[in-house]
DNA sequence: TTGAAAGCGCTAACAG
DNA sequence: CTGTTAGCGCTTTCAA
């Protein structure tokens, strides 16, 4: 594979100017006769020339690149990642932002051990600036990988015992309290939620707030059965529920996924949603709209997020110096038809 | 930004040897003294020394990178991407083929025009040495850019209109005839099909596929109404047909999500899968498993095409000059309760 | 405003 | 087996 096209060299060679000038036209810096540029952007389209990134990187110390990496284990990682609409969001606020900063976007999964080492390798090399962490496992090692080889970076979600770097996170806690007090305004007298992995802080937060508000409402704890993020989980999980507390009448899921699981036993078992028991999840992920019936949900403003976490890193790679910065969004309840 | 690590001068000098021996030792070339070896390791390892890969491509030529390009349109595109399971197959078998060949695979979104202009220009300056393509839409303007830059691809589904290129695929209409045997072999008498949009050479070949064996079969023509790849647009479908043909008693869905869609408007209208009407997927992706009834469907061995597709770029990277060569995978028939 | 020249850090001949 | 040397293609002072 020897495709090796036309360089500056050619260019200027074909425009009659030096190297140095071609260079500054297809650079945009000013201070070139705009005849000269005329000239020098006709050669460029004749010779058909397109900058070697190589060369570029090599003496600007940059690749105009950044890594969005989703982290985690286990077999079928990749085939979870692309179950949850919920990163189809993240990619989508991450592309958008940096596409108009002119940087490329590159989407990588840290699926195991040598997975991440690979990453790391290839952010150490200077292959990517910097990198926007999405880590959906408690104690991921990456974000501490990534620090140390002294790669920017941002997370998605603070870390608690990682290093202190950027984040991005939604107040998990106040989203617990809003589908608790979604759920109690409802009339909803025996409470349940499927939760999160408890070895996440989300997971904590979500329940924490959940249970703190129905607390404060005077009402004892409600039911609890820990999910895994996906639909089949969220299932069985209700399926728990309902086994050991037949008299539940409401259910907060601790996303989307768990929550569309735990409708269809409901249904299975015709309890209807929500006159028998209301369900509220978590994201406001597109299944949240395609599920039957459609999902009352806790709002993450993730696409927001995305670019945000985009921003903080684009800011740190411009040599702001700035310490670390934990950006917090507010979550929002969106009533539909579950809940 | 400007951490400037070590290099491997740094190295030499640390060691005690030459610039060039180290680079030796660093890329495994033999000839090497094993206890220089060792004293150069070391160095290494004191140093934290990593190869610049802006350094190293601008020599080799070459970025020991392969996009992954998941190419379309319309808003929403990433949200689609991440809704559906089988692109999390895809993704899956080319990393696991490329990170066993020490190549980085990076996933890449061409979602609009500038997007597409973006990651051809990443390929063009040689950021990634090659692509592997998947395109979900007719007439995807991609592949022939790509082609015209001189980037070596390989596609998933071949290209009717497109450039020459080596592309992997699966037999659909040996798919569509797999469905409609299950379907009749059963015992069904009022065939239907949710079939992909008509527009995509892949449709029409499963919807051909099914329509020939019912045919040969010498039943009729099958009640046909065609969806978009989605839950909900397979739910649309499977109303419509059952607002023209109240007497359907077997659907083919084009891919398991629409199959999913059908699966949801039959239990609303309180009609039982199999029992009363029966579904056939297409893919075998992970939804065939959550549904629910899991899902009888038409599995495409993906994951091996995906591998297939990242080994037929690795030897076209490596400079083997044969022509495009067009991989057709066979289809097979999993059966689980919806059929 | 333009050109000449010096590297960026690495690999790959080519000697030794 | 090891070191010396010549670039890879580009940006960026520094002069003119």
């Amino acid at each position: 594979m020897n495709r090796r096209g036309p360089t500056l060299e050619d260019v200027a060679r074909e425009a009659g100017v030096s190297r140095a000038t071609v260079s500054r036209v297809v650079n945009g810096v000013r201070n070139v006769d705009p005849a000269l540029q005329d000239v020098v952007r006709q050669a460029v389209e004749r010779t058909g020339y397109t900058p070697n990134g190589a060369a570029r990187s090599l003496v600007t110390r940059r690749a105009e690149t950044v890594a969005l990496l989703i982290s985690g284990a286990g077999d079928g990682f990749a085939a979870r990642v692309f179950a949850d609409p919920f990163f189809g969001r993240i990619v989508s606020g991450a592309v958008a932002y940096l596409r108009g900063r002119a940087m490329h976007p590159v989407l990588m999964l840290a699926e195991s051990e040598s997975a991440r080492r690979q990453v790391v390798d290839y952010l150490r090399r200077g292959s990517a600036d910097g990198a926007l962490v999405v880590s959906i496992q408690a104690d991921d090692p990456l974000p501490r990988m990534l620090c140390d080889a002294r790669i920017p970076l941002v997370l998605f979600a603070r870390s608690p015992h990682g290093p202190e770097v950027s984040s991005v996170d939604v107040d998990h806690y106040a989203g617990g309290r809003l589908a608790a007090g979604h759920l109690l305004a409802r009339g909803c007298r025996h409470p349940a939620t499927i939760c999160a992995p408890q070895d996440l802080p989300a997971g904590r937060d979500r329940l924490s707030g959940f249970c703190g508000a129905l607390e404060h409402a005077g009402r004892i704890r409600p039911a609890v059965a820990e999910g895994g993020f996906t639909v089949e989980s969220g299932a069985a999980a209700m399926v728990r529920l309902l086994a050991g507390h037949p008299e539940v009448d409401g259910v907060f899921a601790a996303n989307d996924l768990m929550a569309q699981g735990a409708c269809e036993v409901l249904r299975d078992r015709r309890l209807r949603v929500p006159h028998d028991v209301a369900v509220v999840g978590f994201d406001d992920s597109s299944v949240a709209v395609t599920c039957r019936p459609p999902l009352t949900t806790v709002r993450q403003p993730v696409e927001e997020m995305a670019a945000a976490m985009a921003e903080l890193l684009a800011g740190q790679l411009q040599g702001a110096v700035a310490g670390p910065t934990h950006l917090v969004f507010e979550p929002e309840l969106v009533v539909r038809e579950s809940a």
